[in-house]
DNA sequence: ATGAAAGCGCTAACAC
DNA sequence: GTGTTAGCGCTTTCAT
């Protein structure tokens, strides 16, 4: 079959096959920028031209070479995503929504993983910029200030997410952390909670939650006189069994809690496990409440009682962000807070 | 500042700041190449020059062009991995591993969403191809014969994962689904199981692991007289939900089942939830095997038996492959079964 | 050990 | 609507 010859003669040659464009243009008959343009704004060429074009295309096999086109016209077609990292599933919501937005506008989504210290980050940051990104989609905000002049200096549209900064390095689309705390320690309060406590994984984000909530709650009175909330850290990323040993270990010197709030939804199971175990009655005797709304939450038995963040919708602006501002289009609130919202189940 | 003016000045530019190689060979008072070379490769040049050329590095604030450097020298340092769904948990160690091994060689990961279905595989592939990546990492065997093609004719190297084939495209890191169906069930049999069920995703490698389980099943006469196993199939990706409403379904039809058998832990802890409400004793009345042992399968009251799959292998075999690949490295054995384990806990 | 020339494969300008 | 001319920023020869 001569229609397989050109792409065949260089298969196992070591890199993607010798077939440029100049070759499939020669092959259809026309100047090698027709068949560019044929290919990237089929609009702008007569229908006999394009004709021609597709046909050697289908005839060859020839995908072009992105990383020249890359080159040539300044646009990678490229997203860079950080995440602390990709195991928790916390994000996964938001780099499949980030992902699809932006694979319908023909980008791809880099991913890179920065752990839940920083000092990975400016390594990473380097990777990424070489690559001149139309984009960067960051988890958190970023405090390291070397590595915000180096994103600010690269002129790249950078989407900070999953948090609020009154100085966002460019983009933001987040929530309140402090809000969550505060108003998760309100809910309990209300639901005529009196001893409160807390298990909270290391990171940042997770700390800011459990201290604006213990603040709330001191106030509120939820607290034995002049006594602080217990408060459990374990390491981040926070697992089942984390919920399990905390519970424990919070009950051993504080009996008498009757909730507690967890920094991952996995450690609300983890608490519920436990409290299996102890045959300690859930909400009755204990109420708890998590975070993140996985997609097991609502199907948990008793149903877990949680704040719902919608990843979904981060992932979508923010992707939508970043094609508005390749697109030179205006958008018109760049830094956005989308909340959250406590999910009222039967676990609290 | 005067340091900050090479870039300062570009900042704002649409893309990253026009600061290039040749400015900071010019910095540096010496030839582009040698630049070039003290970046990529400080042994073969001397002290002084080295010293000269990072001196400029600092000065400016210079990052390479990776997209130029890619194709100037035909190593994008991109690596493509592409899996159902990042939204699983199961993937998740893979892709984790895989970013890592790469990224301590300064390659990145490009991820890619096929969603569950095979339609989406082929347009996927195109936008891989045409990054001219180092490698491609794929989830599954590919099926479509002209994907297969395309990858082939690429002269990409290509690692497929999570499944055997006798005939690979290229390199591969799996292990075997039917086995597993097989051993879960000689392994309930050997438990004393007599009434087995399957609750299974509908994805191919959960049916294929189903498929066997229940051949292997009904060889063992783990069935009423005559009848099949039975089955429940839901969507994939699977939910602790599905899992409730399938052993619902399956006791209503089959009320004397002992044990079942989950094509995920989610499945397998939506089980147990139901099993919970119905007050349903599990192992004794109930045995429940899931797959994936995902982290908190340990930590689960009780806790599950269930396949382990080590994901963080896969990940970092196939990272490796493609490095040696790059590197011109033989590999001893470029098809390998990496096997599975069957974790034995309460839960059966 | 260092430099000069050439070109990777494509597209932005600018003609025609 | 189509083609020509120049690069994009880097790395590969090949020389010195």
């Amino acid at each position: 079959m001569s229609a397989q010859d050109p792409d065949q003669k260089t298969a196992r040659g070591k890199k993607s096959g010798g077939l440029t464009l100049k070759d499939v243009a020669h092959i259809a008959g026309v100047s090698p920028i027709s068949a560019s343009r044929a290919l990237s704004n089929p609009d702008a060429v007569s229908d006999e031209l394009l004709k021609k074009v597709r046909a050697a295309v289908e005839l060859t096999g020839y995908v072009p070479n992105m990383v020249a086109g890359g080159l040539a016209s300044k646009n990678s077609k490229l997203v860079a995503a950080v995440v602390p990292t990709i195991a928790g599933p916390v994000f996964q919501d938001m780099v499949q929504s980030l992902t699809e937005t932006l694979a319908a506008s023909g980008y791809q989504v880099m991913l890179g993983q920065s752990g839940y210290e920083n000092s990975r980050e400016d390594a990473l940051l380097d990777a990424i910029i070489g690559r001149r990104p139309a984009g960067v989609v960051l988890t958190g905000i970023m405090r390291s200030a070397l590595a915000r002049k180096k994103l600010l200096n690269s002129g790249v549209p950078v989407v900070e997410t999953w948090d609020l900064t009154p100085t966002p390095i460019d983009m933001l689309v987040g929530f309140s952390h402090e809000k969550i705390g505060a108003d998760v320690a309100h809910y309990l309060h209300q639901r005529g909670r009196h001893r409160v406590a807390v298990i909270t994984g290391s990171d940042e984000r997770s700390q800011r939650r459990a201290a604006a909530f213990c603040a709330a709650a001191t106030q509120l009175g939820m607290t034995r006189a002049g006594e602080q909330v217990p408060v459990a850290t374990v390491d981040a990323p926070t697992t089942l069994g984390h919920g399990r040993s905390a519970l424990v270990e919070l009950r051993t010197h504080h009996p008498d809690i009757d909730a507690v709030f967890c920094s991952s939804d996995l450690l609300a199971l983890g608490v519920m496990t436990e409290a299996l175990v102890w045959e300690i009655a859930i909400p009755e005797q204990l109420a708890v409440v998590g975070f993140g709304d996985l997609n097991f939450a609502r199907d948990l038995y008793p149903s877990l009682t949680t704040v719902r963040v919608d990843g979904t919708a981060i992932g979508a602006t923010a992707g939508q962000f970043i094609l508005d501002r390749m697109a030179g289009r205006e958008i018109e609130q760049p830094v956005r807070d989308i909340g959250f919202q406590i999910i009222q189940r039967d676990s609290a």
